[in-house]
DNA sequence: GTCTTGATTGTTACA
DNA sequence: TGTAACAATCAAGAC
């Protein structure tokens, strides 16, 4: 069962009761929800800010989804630049598709998923070693897990390649 | 020039 | 275990 959780839960609560409509892409609020913006400024700040060489978090299926998504909607759409209604867009086609046509997206994000627990790996052995003030074994551990990454980079490029064609 | 917003879902990290 | 934050995208407004 989903639930309207995170971000979702807390526009639910505010911009959601707005028409969409009133909702106008680049319409800015001047500094509207300074509780929202703090509570990521906060988060940003304590963190991302802190470990700027932290992983990015991988794309969900959802994202890999979305991605390709993009590229169709502003085919069909090239006057709609609104990232807002690409996701709304997005979001509605998500719903509708079945899972074998997920299947494809969730396989590419579960390979992101992997990359990603490679580089925290090799991410949170660096925070130990920093811990003792060496690292040097953990720089050759991540060069390692670098290398690997390289490689399968390499394969996902070709891969890329394949799919851009 | 830099930062923030919007809209979506899924996943991660933290309390 | 529940929930907030964040991942991509980019035009445009605010400062």
């Amino acid at each position: 069962m989903k639930t309207t959780k995170g971000k979702a839960a807390a526009r639910n609560s505010t911009e959601a009761l707005k028409p969409s409509d009133d909702r106008k892409v680049g319409k800015r609020k001047a500094v509207a929800e300074p509780d929202r913006r703090s509570k990521r400024q906060t988060k940003k700040e304590t963190k991302a800010k802190k470990d700027p060489n932290k992983p990015k978090r991988p794309p969900s299926a959802f994202f890999v989804f979305l991605e390709e998504f993009r590229k169709t909607f502003k085919k069909e759409n090239p006057n709609v630049k609104a990232v807002s209604a690409v996701g709304k867009a997005g979001g509605v086609r998500w719903k509708s598709m079945s899972e074998a046509e997920k299947a494809p997206y969730e396989a590419k994000a579960a390979k992101k998923k992997a990359e990603y627990t490679k580089l925290m790996k090799a991410y949170n052995q660096k925070q130990d070693s920093t811990d003792d003030g060496e690292d040097e074994e953990s720089d050759r551990s991540r060069s390692e897990v670098n290398h690997e990454d390289e490689e399968e980079e390499g394969q996902e490029d070709e891969e890329e390649e394949e799919e851009d064609d």
